[in-house]
DNA sequence: AGTGTCGCCTGAATGC
DNA sequence: TGCATTCAGGCGACAC
């Protein structure tokens, strides 16, 4: 379940590979992603030199030499390994596309769930193509500040969590970093997000931008689906306080877990909230 | 326009 | 044991 640090750290471990490497061959076993592999993806990519590697919200994008951005989403399940030159190739299943480059190198993607996207566009069209149109500031943007969520929070009768995951609001938030910031910030999931205060918000960009930089460092989180790039995992996971902890202790928690149950879970348009409802009483 | 719900998809975990 | 059900969740599509 990648959120911005893993696709940040996975980003990052691309890039030493990448950079400046030409692609030699592509090779798609498996186009059928919910978002098909475009089919003419071999003749924008092939030959092309990779330029720059950059993360916008939790999209990898890969300029190239010929003014096309490669874009790939890993979706829920998606993961990239990347498999070193003179290398013995072992196909695993959902292996859906290969990209070799001239050092040898082979870049794996690995889907089983195949909501993962993959596409190209013209760099040109990087902040109007659809997929990017309506994203909001990046959570380190300085765009990303109090009177900014406080104008697009106004009147909002969805729950500050629900909020949060809405990539129109802010990026590369989702639902583990959303329970643990409001964890952090001392919020409760459930109160209307128009109903915060202005202090409130302004104390919750700079937890939102901690927890996100720490599980930057901490290479992000390995679940169930996600590791990094080079196949090594991240730690971040041992770093929860309330996300997966379910009648668990909180992180700083001093209460009677006999007494109060520990962290609880409800459910939120579908999507798992974990809070400790001592902790989290703030509106 | 804003809000809420569903479907996509597979594998792991759980239930009977 | 084995089969069935539930759950995970980012995001697009759709309904109201």
């Amino acid at each position: 379940m990648p959120e911005l640090p893993e696709v940040e750290t996975v980003m990052r471990g691309l890039e030493p590979v990448l950079l400046n490497q030409r692609i030699r061959s592509v090779t798609m076993n498996r186009a059928d992603l919910r978002i098909p592999l475009p089919h003419d993806l071999q003749q924008t990519i092939v030959g092309q030199t990779v330029n720059r590697l950059h993360r916008r919200a939790k999209y990898i994008l890969v300029n190239l030499s010929n003014a096309q951005i490669l874009a790939v989403h890993l979706g829920m399940s998606g993961k990239i390994s990347i498999l070193p030159a003179k290398t013995n190739y072992i196909a695993e299943p959902h292996d859906h596309l290969l990209i070799d480059l001239e050092s040898g190198t082979r870049l794996i993607y690995n889907d089983p769930r195949r909501f993962g996207m993959i596409f190209t566009l013209p760099s040109e069209d990087r902040y109007s193509h659809k997929a990017f149109a309506h994203l909001g500031p990046e959570p380190f943007s300085n765009e990303f500040d109090a009177d900014y969520l406080k104008s697009k929070l106004k009147n909002k009768t969805t729950s500050i969590k629900q909020a949060l995951l809405d990539q129109r609001l802010v990026v590369g938030v989702g639902n583990i970093y959303a329970c643990e910031a409001l964890y952090q910030a001392g919020i409760d999931p459930k109160i209307q997000a128009g109903k915060i205060s202005k202090a409130k918000l302004a104390s919750l960009i700079p937890i939102i931008q901690d927890v996100l930089s720490r599980a930057i460092k901490a290479g992000g989180s390995t679940l169930k689906d996600y590791r990094k790039a080079d196949g090594e995992l991240g730690y971040f996971q041992h770093s929860f306080n309330v996300y997966d902890r379910k009648g668990l202790s909180c992180g700083n928690c001093d209460c009677n877990i006999d007494k109060t149950g520990g962290v609880q879970r409800i459910v939120q348009s579908g999507r798992s909230t974990f809070f400790c409802p001592k902790k989290q009483r703030t509106r």
